[in-house]
DNA sequence: GTGAAAGCGCTAACAG
DNA sequence: CTGTTAGCGCTTTCAC
C-alpha cells in the first residue's frame, strides 16, 4: 500500500551488497555457491537478497561467462505435429540440463532459414538444431557461419551429403521399403506414392529419379528410394505417373490422387509419406466414392492416435518423435560439454504399425 | 586452406573500428543506421565489417539497451496441436516485428510454471505469454513477479477472476452451449460430457458444480457451464454420472466413457471437450462395438483435418488457433510499444462445424 | 574470508 | 561528422 509507484526495475547485485553491508564479490560468491563465505556473512547476504527479491540478470551473466544457457531450434513449422513432437522431447531433455530454447520457423524457406540461423548466432546461443530446407546435395552457406563461430550444431530429420556434421535421422529408406513391400506382398502392383520430392519435371525413369533425389530433402528422397527399392525387388516396373511431385498441402495431394485414380490403369494401393498427404488421399477417395481397403489399400507415414480410430484403422509407419528429440538433445549437449566425440550420424528406427487398411487388390 | 585453426570467436566492434581506421562509435552509427556518417567513412566501415564477417553481439546490445527482442511463451505442452497451432501464429506475428520466442512447457504443473516464468524474467525477455495451469480463482504468485519487474504479460486460453491482466480467450461457454444444444435439438436427453474439470469429488448437483468450476481452469469450467446452460434451458436434469472428472489422457477418457456406457440409462450422445477426449471416446465406442451417429451422437472440440476424413465426418467445435496466436501477439506487442492501452480481455469466437456425427437417438 | 577492480561488447551522451 | 568516455550487471582474478 505504501509501495505505490514502485520502480519496475530489478535490484542489482550492488544493491544487495549495500543492503548486506558487504562487497559485490561476496554476494556473487554466496549466491553463486562458489569460493568461501563465512557463516554470518552468508546469512546476511541471503537475507538481503531474499528481502529485495534479488534475481541475477542472466544477460549480464552471459556477458561475462560467454554462455547463454539458451539453445536454438530451427525447423519448418512448429504447428506441424511431427516437429512439435520432436521439439517437445527436445526441450524437455535440455531443460533438465538447464537450457531453454529459442524456436524459429522457416516454412521451408531457405532465406528465412538463413535469417533464423543468423539471429541465433547473434543471440549467442550455446548450440543449434537445424532441420534444413535445403537439398541434400546443397548444404547452405549459413552452416559455415555457425561453424566459424564455433557453435555446436546438430542436424535433425534431414541430412546433407558430404558434410561432417552431427545428424539425427530415421531410416526412411528402409521404412518406406517395408511399407511398400507390405503392399506388394498383398498382391499390389500399381502403387501410388504421394509426396515425392517437389519438382516441376517428373522423372521418366528411375535414372532421372536419382538426380531429383540428390537435389531434394533427404527425408523425401530416402522414402522414394525405399519405394523404388521395393518395386525393384519385386520386379515391378516404375511408372512416373504414380509418383506425385506437388507442393506439400492437402489440396495438392487430393488433386494428385484424383489424377492417379483417373488413369486407365489406376493404383490399387497408395503409400502416403506424410500426414497431410494421407488426409489429402483420403479426401480424394471419398470424393470418388472409393473405400479402403476394398477399393484402394492405404499406408501412411507419421502415426498418430486418429489413425487408430478411423474405420478401419490405418496401417502406418510410425516415427519415433520422442526419441528423435531426446537423441538430438543428448547429441547437442554432449557436443557443448566437450567437443571431443567424433562426428556421428544417428539413425533411429521407424516402425511399421499394421492395422486394417491393407488388403488384396480387387481384381 | 591457410585458415586452419581459425579462432572460433566473433569479431567485435573494436576490431571493425581498427580495421576501418575509425572509432567504435562511428562503426556503431554506421551499422546501427542512426546518427550521421560521411559517405566515404561509411564505405570503409561497411567494407571492413563485411570483410571481417562482423555481426553485432545481441547480448552485449541488450546489456546496454535493456531490451532483448525476445519474448517468452509458457504453455502446457508444445506437442499439443492446440498450443502448437497458437504458438505458430504467435511466433510468425512477433517475428515480423523483430522478436524471437523462448518456449517453455509446464505440463500443467504449477511448480514448473513458476520456474519457467522465473527463467524468462531472469533472461530479461521483453514480454511474456502465459497459459497458466492455475485455477481461475487462484492467480499464482509468479504473476506478481512479472508485474513487479514491469514486464508486459498476456494471458492466453485461460483467464483469472478478479485480476487486471490482458487476456485472450475464446467464448468457451457459448461454444459449448451451442454444441450441446445441437445435440438436444436432435432429441438427446442423456448427454455425456467428457473432460470436465479434474476433481476427486464429483458434484452431486449444479450447485456444487459451480464450486468446482471456480477452482478449475477457466477453459474447462466455461465449457462445462455451457453444457449446464444448455441442459438447463431444455429443462433436462443434471446427472453427475454423465460428467467425467478424470486426468486428461486418452486412456482415462476411454475408461470414463466405458463407465457411462455401462449405466442403466447410458448417454445417447457425447460432447468431448478436447481432441484426446474425443479419441478416447471413439476408442470406447469401438470397444463396445458401437457406431456413431447410430448408437451415440458425437461432437468434439478442436477441429482438425482428420475429423474430416472420418466416416462419417465428425461435427466439431473449431477454435480459431491462428487468431488466438495473432491477437495474443498484437496485444503483447502493443503493450510493449506503449503501456497506455487499457487492460482488455479479448474473447474470440469458436465456430461450430456441423458434419455427420449427430443424429436422432435410437429410442 | 573479503573487497577492489578489470572487463565482457555494445550504445549513448558528450565533447571536439 | 567523429572520437572519447562512461556505464549496463555480472564474474573473476588479485591483493589484502
Amino acid at each position: 500500500m505504501s509501495e505505490q509507484n514502485r520502480a519496475p526495475s530489478s535490484p542489482t547485485i550492488s544493491e544487495v551488497a549495500d543492503a548486506a553491508g558487504v562487497g559485490r564479490a561476496t554476494v556473487a560468491r554466496t549466491l553463486g555457491g562458489y569460493g568461501s563465505v563465512s557463516g554470518p556473512t552468508r546469512e546476511r547476504v541471503l537475507r538481503a537478497a531474499k528481502q529485495l527479491g534479488y534475481r541475477p540478470n542472466a544477460i549480464a551473466r552471459s556477458m561475462t561467462t560467454g554462455e547463454t544457457k539458451t539453445l536454438g531450434v530451427v525447423l519448418a513449422d512448429v504447428g506441424n505435429p511431427f516437429f512439435a513432437g520432436v521439439l517437445k522431447a527436445f526441450t524437455d531433455t535440455v531443460h533438465r540440463h538447464g537450457y531453454d530454447v529459442l524456436v524459429l520457423s522457416t516454412d521451408e524457406n531457405l532465406a528465412k532459414e538463413a535469417d533464423a540461423v543468423g539471429v541465433l548466432v547473434d543471440k549467442q546461443v550455446d548450440g543449434i538444431v537445424l532441420a534444413s530446407a535445403a537439398g541434400r546435395d546443397a548444404p547452405p552457406a549459413h552452416l559455415e557461419l555457425v561453424q566459424s563461430r564455433g557453435i555446436p550444431l546438430v542436424l535433425v530429420d534431414r541430412l546433407f551429403d558430404g558434410t561432417d556434421l552431427d545428424t539425427v535421422v530415421i531410416n526412411n529408406r528402409e521404412a518406406a521399403f517395408e511399407a511398400v513391400s507390405e503392399l506388394i506382398g498383398n498382391g499390389h502392383q500399381r502403387i501410388g506414392f504421394v509426396w515425392g520430392p517437389v519438382t516441376v519435371e517428373p522423372a521418366t525413369g528411375p535414372r532421372q529419379m536419382e538426380a531429383i533425389i540428390a537435389r531434394s530433402l533427404s527425408s523425401d528422397g530416402e522414402r522414394l528410394r525405399g519405394y523404388l527399392d521395393a518395386l525393384d525387388k519385386a520386379g515391378i516396373e516404375f511408372d512416373t505417373s504414380l509418383v506425385t511431385h506437388v507442393l506439400k498441402n492437402e489440396q495438392q495431394a487430393t488433386r494428385a490422387v484424383l489424377g492417379m485414380l483417373a488413369l486407365v490403369d489406376p493404383p490399387t494401393a497408395i503409400f502416403a509419406t506424410e500426414s497431410d498427404a494421407l488426409v489429402g488421399t483420403l479426401l480424394a477417395l471419398r470424393q470418388r466414392g472409393l473405400t479402403y481397403p476394398d477399393d484402394v489399400s492405404l499406408i501412411g507415414f507419421d502415426d498418430s492416435s486418429w489413425a487408430t480410430v478411423m474405420s478401419p484403422p490405418l496401417s502406418m509407419v510410425a516415427q519415433p518423435l520422442e526419441q528423435l528429440g531426446t537423441v538430438t538433445a543428448e547429441c547437442l549437449l554432449e557436443r557443448i560439454a566437450a567437443d571431443t566425440a567424433p562426428v556421428a550420424t544417428h539413425v533411429l528406427e521407424a516402425t511399421f504399425v499394421p492395422r486394417a487398411s491393407v488388403a488384396a487388390p480387387r481384381r
